[in-house]
DNA sequence: AGCTATTGATAAGC
DNA sequence: TGCTTATCAATAGCT
């Protein structure tokens, strides 16, 4: 029983084989969820709605209180928390740009593009922004097209971690 | 090379040790949600504070969104499964990005997708990068529709790969 | 921030 | 929907 080629990063077009997969996964996504808080001493909110509409939900408070907070936070000023933040990593793109590899910028892009940043651009922001991508978008169908590779080996191969972060 | 024993389930004392740990599994966790959203068609929202109360946060649409759901779901009577327990602590969605400006960040991914970094991808980092690329511009469009500031039908292909199946 | 040894998460198959 | 197993992925402990 060796055919468990890694999975794509791409929507799971069988209906049966995408709810099973939901199922797994959210019960792995909410134990991590759990783990993180408990370990780590965190706030967590988590919501997910099926395909179907149903909700799941968990949260370390409660999804009202911590729902406030965010909005709170938002509102408020977003760096006042920088001074207090984990000593971790202060990289961005810019810097990655220059001599990270491509699986971290990768990693950044996947980041910013997925954290709630384009909600907060204007509408100029967001026009420059979408020609950009656009514009990636079809260096990389052009790249494809050129490049001859087994469709197999291909979909075997797909996603490794991308929403790495 | 020594004693790896199982993970107890409470809160990390040392708190470097909690640092790296959050640091580490939040990642994970991220990753986690956003795979979910991807494979399975969901609609997923994740917020969480560091103890420090740095804010981490990811949703496949946005979490305003997702929380007026949450909220209408909740008072249309449903009951909404809870993956609860009890707990404090949290994991986070990455934040590389989180200081900077979005026009710095634009200006970064600009550069970055036009500099040929692309052509220096293998296949598995371009699969990755469109998957990221098309979620992106899924976001702007639909901002673009929320907003009403879209008199003119751009006909970006957004379908290309993800929603085409 | 990188590197393995182990544990943990799961895609398939029943 | 639940259980089992072969594999793949996440990450704890170090450096």
């Amino acid at each position: 029983m060796s055919k468990r080629g890694r999975v794509q990063l791409r929507r799971i077009e069988d209906k049966t084989s995408r709810q099973v997969r939901f199922s797994k996964r959210r019960s792995g996504l909410f134990k991590k969820a759990f783990e993180l808080a408990i370990l780590c001493d965190a706030e967590v909110a988590l919501l997910v709605f099926s395909a179907a509409g149903k909700l799941y939900e968990y949260s370390s408070s409660s999804i009202e209180e911590t729902y406030s907070h965010y909005k709170k936070f938002m509102s408020g000023g977003k760096d006042a928390y920088k001074d207090n933040a984990n000593i971790e990593d202060t990289d961005n793109i810019q810097n990655n740009c220059e001599d990270s590899s491509n699986s971290d910028i990768l990693r950044d892009i996947a980041h910013w593009c997925t954290s709630g940043k384009i909600d907060q651009m204007d509408d100029t922001e967001l026009d420059k922004l979408e020609a950009v991508l656009t514009e990636a978008l079809r260096r990389i169908e052009s790249r494809k097209q050129k490049a001859h590779v087994s469709p197999t080996e291909r979909a075997i191969d797909l996603n490794r971690d991308l929403a790495a972060n």
